[in-house]
DNA sequence: GGTGAAATCCTACTTGTCTAGGAAAAATAC
DNA sequence: GTATTTTTCCTAGACAAGTAGGATTTCACC
């Protein structure tokens, strides 16, 4: 039952993300047809503990997702058919990460692999994202501790919706209601956390959060 | 300058919903390649005023971002190739539509067209789609009177986020708030509006709203 | 009616995806 | 070591989209 379902798991992962069947097989270094094969022919009953890997962290998805009974920690793989996908840089963020992280000093800690199709298809300019790892349960219901984010650091007028902020010498991930006038309020999705009230020049916005790890 | 405006401006569109130029062409009857050539070679200047209205019907957006001076009331038109897209009821919806609304047996008042290959995308089921037209300013700053909103009427478990719901008899579009336990708070993205505390029992929801005419 | 410009269509070519089937290689069983 | 199954690759075909260029048609104007 497994193996069905990680088949049609993949297959949905893919469709949603936009990527092609043949192109996900050469991310893993198969032949362009291999994944097809796999998801109609049923040819690998299983994928291997590799190709699963590449391709849940590819997703952002866990491996069990794909068939695999636990998820260990994982390096990124693939040579890449060009300007098919496209690298976001993923930053390590805490909540208590100093002034300026973000702002590219700080150290990325690998990439996130997205396809360029889809992002264009969103209307999001590679240059302008980051990838960030959710820490804490202050959003949760909506972001998980561990979820993977997609940030978009363009500049905009500020809109309601999930934002990654600083507030002080802090960098959090939260909901941004800007309904009322003359204030910003920093909702926690989380209802053990207190909604902040701040002005808008206490509040920088650092970017929208425009993705997660499945869907926003 | 208006018209490479719209003309790019079609192009965007057509990527952001995943619809093909050939097969927005047949929509307003034409060969197959004419948008492709309106695009990149210009060849028609203008679009037809006819064609601009199925197009901006089609996106749900105002004529004049195809190349119109202004818009009147509009007519759906167009043959279309099978599977390409699918015709989404769209239905009356005042703030005071009693109950029933909605349940099937309200009147649609024509369709809204989407490509098949978008709502495959965004996960959504045709069936349980409806399109509705935003009555009031309630939701100003996210939704203005007038936008065409489509509604996910897939039962699910609540979420954050804004939705079509009953209220005793008014049906609303607000954001819904379900962080306190036990509660479920309408919010009014406008501030003139007061949120709005329920019991869940006393909120009936109707659908998700997932997209707007342009983007949620 | 003739002319020129714009609008529209048509056809051929290229590319990428997906499908289907069989061939070759690898692994497993006996 | 041979047979059998599984994995993997390869090739060819179908199809849709996009591109480019030329062939018609339409229409206004003289």
């Amino acid at each position: 039952m497994v193996t069905a379902d990680s088949r049609a798991r993949l297959l949905e992962l893919a469709t949603l993300r936009g990527v092609s069947l043949s192109s996900l097989s050469e991310l893993i270094g198969r032949n362009s047809t291999y994944l097809q094969q796999f998801i109609r022919k049923g040819s690998p009953r299983k994928l291997e503990e590799t190709d699963r890997r590449t391709l849940a962290r590819f997703f952002g998805v866990a491996e069990s997702e794909l068939g695999a009974p636990e998820e260990k920690s994982v390096q990124a793989a693939g040579s890449v058919r060009r300007g098919d996908w496209v690298d976001v840089p993923r930053l390590a963020l805490g909540a208590s990460a100093g002034p300026g992280a973000l702002a590219g000093e700080e150290a990325a800690i690998g990439t996130f692999r997205f396809a360029s199709r889809w992002l264009r298809e969103q209307g999001l300019d590679p240059a302008q994202l980051s990838a960030i790892r959710v820490e804490g349960d202050s959003m949760e219901g909506t972001l998980r501790d561990g979820d993977e984010i997609l940030v978009d650091r363009t500049p905009r007028p500020v809109r309601d919706g999930i934002h990654v902020v600083r507030a002080g010498d802090a960098l959090l991930v939260k909901r941004l209601d800007t309904a009322q006038p003359g204030k910003v309020v920093l909702v926690s999705d989380n209802p053990a956390y207190r909604p902040i009230e701040l002005t808008p020049d206490e509040v920088q916005v650092i970017g929208r959060v425009v993705w997660k790890s499945g869907r926003l």
